[in-house]
DNA sequence: GGTCGCATGTAAGCTGTTACATGATTGA
DNA sequence: TCAATCATGTAACAGCTTACATGCGACC
């Protein structure tokens, strides 16, 4: 799945792993997320696959670039992963639900005390993706970086982001009440 | 976390890998799965880490089995796990999602097909997870082979599982309408 | 003087998937 | 006769995390 994320962000132009890392960081963080040590390492096996070719960049001042470019042979690999569709739903893994799921024997104080937790850091997700979105219709849009139409489809899946947390919080808070009440 | 999973299940009783496995597929599935391959080799793991214990059942016409128990530096650890917090939400990796965000150039009625066919997928869950609740309220709790506290707690999880499930569908739905828009 | 941002990488280890492998019994 | 269920395991690989490692420039 990484290696179709680089490709993707890569088709919109030549670029690092580390801007790759900053674009995901702003874009895919609530639904992927990946460290700049699994980035570098995949781009370079990709590169030796022939998928994308890498150029180094000298700068004065500070390191050097190393940019990454689509093949033909990573475009192809690309199209043909978004052509097939996807035809299971993506299995859920959830640490949360299995601290919740072997709780019953815990004080019930101290569960309580980790639901309230949560909500406050599902929140939080909220907080950050209303910047996320700001950044997509006000920053992106506007100065016409990117094709309006990529924009929609980011925030098709921004949006799914917030129904998420929203849905978290209610369960969470539902939970809560459920356990003040046993 | 698997080794959480696997004590746990062991917790409420001697248990071979098969059952853990079966167990998972009726109460977890919704929110952890695993192939029984990772869970025979980490009960094996576990045992060698002195965790668990395990003894060979012969049996007659049916291979072997090998039942774990928990051991008290088993018992320890999962109490010591759920006793810390988890201090984060958990980050999530929805295939899905990545598809979505990148097929702002794909066939429109591709993606059109594709979503559909996710709100079938989808509806599909539900329908699994009503056969779970029915499984957990009318068999298990009634039956009084696990404590009643227990499955309040299972069902806790499996609240979210349908939440999850009816908020994914309202996503799509939305989407749909949105791409058909467009 | 300290931290932040830029920018890249390696190495070790853990987690998870896929495929291979066996073999008896039960029921359609 | 065919598939499913019971029951366990290994091996190869792929995916992912954590820690280590460097070094400049800018700003407070």
């Amino acid at each position: 799945m990484i290696k179709y994320i680089l490709l993707g962000f890569i088709k919109y132009g030549p670029m690092t792993g580390y801007e790759i890392k900053q674009n995901m960081e702003h874009s895919t963080a609530h639904f992927w997320h990946a460290h700049h040590s699994q980035i570098y390492t995949t781009l370079r096996k990709m590169e030796q696959e022939g998928l994308v070719s890498s150029q180094l960049q000298q700068q004065e001042g500070s390191p050097d670039r190393r940019v990454y470019s689509l093949l033909p042979a990573g475009r192809q690999i690309l199209n043909e992963w978004l052509e097939h569709p996807q035809t299971e739903a993506t299995p859920i893994k959830e640490d949360f639900l299995v601290r919740i799921f072997f709780s019953a024997t815990r004080d019930p104080q101290e569960v309580i005390a980790e639901v309230r937790l949560h909500i406050k850091l599902h929140q939080e997700k909220i907080i950050i993706y209303q910047a996320t979105q700001n950044h997509l219709e006000n920053d992106l849009r506007c100065k016409k970086i990117v094709p309006d139409r990529e924009i929609d489809f980011w925030l098709f899946t921004l949006d799914m982001g917030f129904r998420f947390e929203k849905m978290y919080i209610e369960w969470l808070t539902e939970t809560l009440s459920r356990l003040q009440q046993m």
